[in-house]
DNA sequence: ACTGAAATCTCCATTGT
DNA sequence: ACAATGGAGATTTCAGT
């Protein structure tokens, strides 16, 4: 129970998964913390099989990681920017370097890349504006080979959930 | 242990935490099923305080959930869609519609109001593109006061953490 | 594959400093 | 406030079906 999950297969194909592996799924969706016993009485199976079956999902690599959401604005981190970035040369080394900076700052807390005008996208986390004014100017605008950078800040936030359910 | 967090104060104003406290978080962040053995031995102390400290940040909303985080692509759901929406009334019963609806499509995974010519940002999580386009055509375009909808498709992703750092 | 039970380990309340 | 202890309950393994 202490350890976390070690394997975890390159993200490529879908996995085969029956209605209790997505029903136990469901259920640790919403509650990393739930119970082995607790889910094989919802699921009407004995503890054996639901354990197997979830370590399974965790080596197979279904199940990524079990964490703690932790509420920004309690921890006084009150601004939420959606950040875009094109680069003025998208050679692979200098994609790389982007990358690469990209995952050592700790305020973007998202990035994809992107189609359209720009090439990525951020999510930005910070305490407040003169965090991000200095996240801005001091480290994304420093990077050589920056291009356009728009900020859209996030006003409000109306739905945030992680439940993944099909159809 | 297997009961999900019940108090969680509305989201207000910043709690007072000392480094203990953050280091705690940080463990709980990476892995939710860390023990409270673990934590106490990894910031030197015993698991009474640990225990105590843990339900104290649970009670006050600091931690807001415990979840699993499940890999998209292995369980066949392939696409992922930043959409952004305009509504063409801003009344307070129109937007309300609109989000109750947000709500209820589980395609959507997160909903925020923001700054700029369109009114929300949408992330929404599909089988492929003609799911997509199901979604797009019978359920947003459906929805009456739909002003303007842009798609930006995620082409890759390049960073996704939760790990909410002090800057 | 699933059941049931046994063995091991964790949680968590109590007690004491 | 923190350490140490011990019973309750969970996880995890192993036999059997």
């Amino acid at each position: 129970m202490a350890k976390s999950i070690k394997k975890e297969k390159s993200s490529e194909r879908a996995v085969s998964l029956d209605k209790k592996d997505m029903a136990i799924l469901q259920l640790l969706q919403q509650n990393a913390r739930v119970t082995v016993k607790e889910i094989s009485e919802k699921i009407h199976l004995s503890t054996t099989p639901v354990h197997e079956r979830i370590k399974g999902m965790e080596e197979s690599g279904v199940i990524k990681q079990y964490v703690t959401l932790v509420d920004q604005n309690k921890i006084d981190l009150n601004l939420l920017v959606i950040c875009y970035v094109s680069l003025k040369e998208h050679s692979k080394s200098a994609g790389a370097n982007f990358i690469k900076k990209i995952n050592e700052w700790h305020q973007v807390i998202e990035c994809y890349s992107i189609s359209g005008e720009f090439d990525f996208m951020l999510k930005v986390i910070c305490k407040d504006m003169n965090a991000y004014y200095d996240f801005h100017v001091n480290k994304l605008s420093q990077q050589e080979n920056m291009g356009n950078v728009q900020s859209v800040f996030i006003m409000g936030v109306i739905k945030e959930t992680h439940q993944l359910v099909h159809g």
